[in-house]
This record gives structure tokens, C-alpha cells and sequence, in this order.
DNA sequence: GTCTATAGATTGATAGAC
DNA sequence: GTCTATCAATCTATAGAC
């Protein structure tokens, strides 16, 4: 409300930095990116990097943080924007499209975020292994109320089964065209395998399947 | 069959090398990991390694390589092994399970052959994009196999299926437990899920769900 | 085959002017 | 807030002894 033209803020500058370092940590990972290549893009020197963060470390943590956040409320705000009494289907479909668009919204961040934990500094990997296992709790808890709701067979391990959503979805960036298909659709499909199976219900080829099995 | 005792010979010491690379590309990323690093690991000094390999660039492709084409034999070879006459059905659950176990055998390999293509130097990357995308050629082929024999449903996106089965195996070192489970328990677990779906089949809690939507 | 020694380049970070 | 200048550390890779 104070100020806001072509005057670029300090807040303006420190996200603008962290949004290239996310899509050069992404990219190139975290050794690999300079605080030299970042400057260069950001159009100032290095050195003026270290007004807004006190060292590379922490433009990471920041990034991470910021990233993992960032996705994390957009995927909560889809099953909060369901009208009240939904099913928890409902509420995993749902999250499951917050997730997938977010991961997209995000892109720089979510590369950044989808790294090996291993290559990070002790203190960020560790900030991020606690973050991951609280996205797998809430996953956890959406996969067991849609087992309590009935929607889920009793002999399926829902360990397995958030690891088949999560791995798939978290990955998007590597198979997703936004050309060839939308996310609703993705996310349907998905559903349809995840629920249905990929198997044919009513047996009409016996024999073809049979052939194959003798030839 | 001439010498092979205490006595190290020189195949011997790359392989080592490239066991040792592979294992720190994979955890700490091919620009931290430094030649000293892997070099003292072995026993050696640094400059010692440049007699095998003529530089760290080559080090890697000789790692991503010998990965890849490692996982991708074993696997193939577990598909050989069946009974001739086999089922498409059959031959992608053998597949599923020789990569499976290979993900496991080659464990160090896998980690740096999983790692984002973005961080390898250019030539390194060409070469692991044709690689990975000769492996998804040949799982979509398994899939079509599949929908031929008539395993497959109609409405079920072939590349979307892909997706799913190899996103979840390929993240392997990131979720499985060896003493929890087995390969073998897992990748029927996931069949069961991938071909049957999570959904009970037959109606038993209606009132639950008609509950929970309605509530 | 492995060593010691070192060249040559690059990096994260600091000091101080403006 | 951003700059110039620079330091100290670290890295890949080479040369030549053994």
C-alpha cells in the first residue's frame, strides 16, 4: 500500500532469488549451482546475494521450506474447498488434484524438493526428512478414512498404496505434457486404476488368452 | 585363471572404483562428489584413479552404463527364464520382479542411476536419456503385450499405466523395508492393486457410505 | 600402477566504498 | 542494497619419480 512501482522491494528481491535458486537447485543441484550463476540471472553480483541470505545454505533452506510449504497448504486448500460432509473419497480425489496441480504451480520448487535428500547439507536434509514424513502421515490418514468409509479392500497394505499414489504423482514433472492431457483428467484416470484395476471384468477373449498361454 | 589372489589386478581396481563412484554419486550428487572422496575410500591417492579413468566425467558414464545395462539385463533375464509359452501376463510380473531385484542387487548403481538426468554433464545425460527411454519402450511393450492378450482394459491409458508401475518400483530404495517384506510379496501386492484395484467388490457397508456422503 | 607435487581454475564468503 | 576487490579453500587434472 506504501510502495509499489518499478521500485523493487527488498521482498521483491529475496523472492525473486529464491525462485531462480529453486529452478538452479532443481536443475543442477545443489553443488552444482553457484552463487555466481544465480547472481548472473538475478542481474546483480554474488556478493549482494549475502544482504538477503546469510549464506548458500540458507538460500536452500529457505527454498525447501518455502517449496515444501507452498505445495502442502495448495494440496489442504482443494479438500477445504469441498462443501462439508464429503466423502472421503471425495477428500482423496481432491487432495490428490491439489497435489498434482500444485506440483506443477510450483514446478521450480518442486524439482528443488523431488532431489535425493542425501545430497543436502546435514541440518536442511534433516528439516526435510521431517517434512516428508508428515506429507506421508496425511496421506496415511486420507488412504485409512477411506478404509474406515468402506472404500478400501481389506487385504491391500496401505503403505504400498501411498507409495503407488505419491511415487506417481511427485514424479509428474518427468511425463506430464500439459499439451496431451489436463490434470483433472490425469487424476481420473489415475483414480480409475488406483479403484477399478487395469483388469477386464467380463471375460470375453478366453480364447485368444488361451492361445497365448499354449503357443 | 593365471592370477587372481591377494593380488590386485587392474580390473579388479576399476571395478572397485566404479563400485565406490557409483555408491557416492548416488547419495551425494556428481558435482559434490569429489575424486579425493573416492579415491581415499579405495585405498588410493586421487591421482592414482586418472590411470583408469581418464577423467570424473568418465568415471560417471562408465557408473551410469554399467548400471544400467546391469539392471536391464537382470531383468530380462527373469523374463528368459519362464517356461516358453509363458503368458503376456506372466512375463510382466517376472519383468516387474527382475527389476524389482535388481533395484536391490545394484543398489549403489540404482541410486545414481535414479538421480535427475539435469545434473549430469551433457554428453553423460544424451546418452542416459536414450537409455531411459529404450527401457520405457520396452515396459510399454510389455503393456500392449498385456492389452493384447486382452489383461488389459480398453479405457486404460497404456503410458499412464507405465507411469504408475515404474515410479513406484524405480523409488524403491526410498520405501523398502527388506525385513519387512520380500520382493516377491511386494510386486503381488502391487499386481493386486494394479490389476484387481483397491475397491471392494462386492457391497457390504452401503449404509456407511450413504452415511458419510450425506452427513 | 601408485606415488608426490603442483598447476590452473573456480567457489563461498568477507570487507569496505558508494 | 548493490558494487568492486579479494581471500582462503577446494577441486580436477597433469608431470614425472619410483
Amino acid at each position: 500500500m506504501t510502495k509499489r512501482q518499478a521500485n523493487a522491494t527488498t521482498a521483491d528481491t529475496r523472492e525473486k532469488l529464491m525462485r531462480l535458486a529453486a529452478r538452479a537447485f532443481g536443475t543442477q543441484g545443489y553443488a552444482a549451482t553457484t552463487m555466481r550463476g544465480i547472481a548472473d540471472q538475478a542481474g546483480i553480483e554474488a556478493a549482494s546475494i549475502y544482504y538477503h541470505f546469510s549464506s548458500k545454505e540458507a538460500l536452500l533452506d529457505a527454498v525447501m521450506e518455502h517449496g515444501a510449504q507452498s505445495i502442502f497448504a495448495h494440496t489442504q486448500a482443494r479438500i477445504a474447498a469441498l462443501p462439508p460432509g464429503a466423502s472421503a473419497e471425495q477428500r482423496f480425489r481432491a487432495g490428490l488434484l491439489g497435489l498434482f496441480s500444485a506440483m506443477l504451480k510450483y514446478g521450480d520448487y518442486t524439482l528443488a524438493h523431488g532431489r535425493q535428500l542425501a545430497e543436502l547439507p546435514d541440518k536442511v536434509r534433516e528439516r526435510q526428512i521431517k517434512r516428508r514424513a508428515q506429507h506421508q502421515d496425511f496421506w496415511h490418514g486420507m488412504l485409512e478414512d477411506l478404509h474406515t468409509e468402506g472404500g478400501l479392500r481389506e487385504d491391500i497394505d496401505i503403505a504400498l498404496c501411498r507409495v503407488f499414489i505419491l511415487s506417481t504423482i511427485t514424479s509428474v514433472q518427468t511425463w506430464f505434457n500439459r499439451k496431451k492431457s489436463s490434470p483433472e483428467k490425469v487424476v481420473d484416470e489415475l483414480c480409475t486404476i488406483l479403484f477399478e484395476g487395469v483388469r477386464p471384468r467380463e471375460v470375453r477373449k478366453p480364447a485368444r488368452r488361451a492361445q497365448a498361454v499354449a503357443s
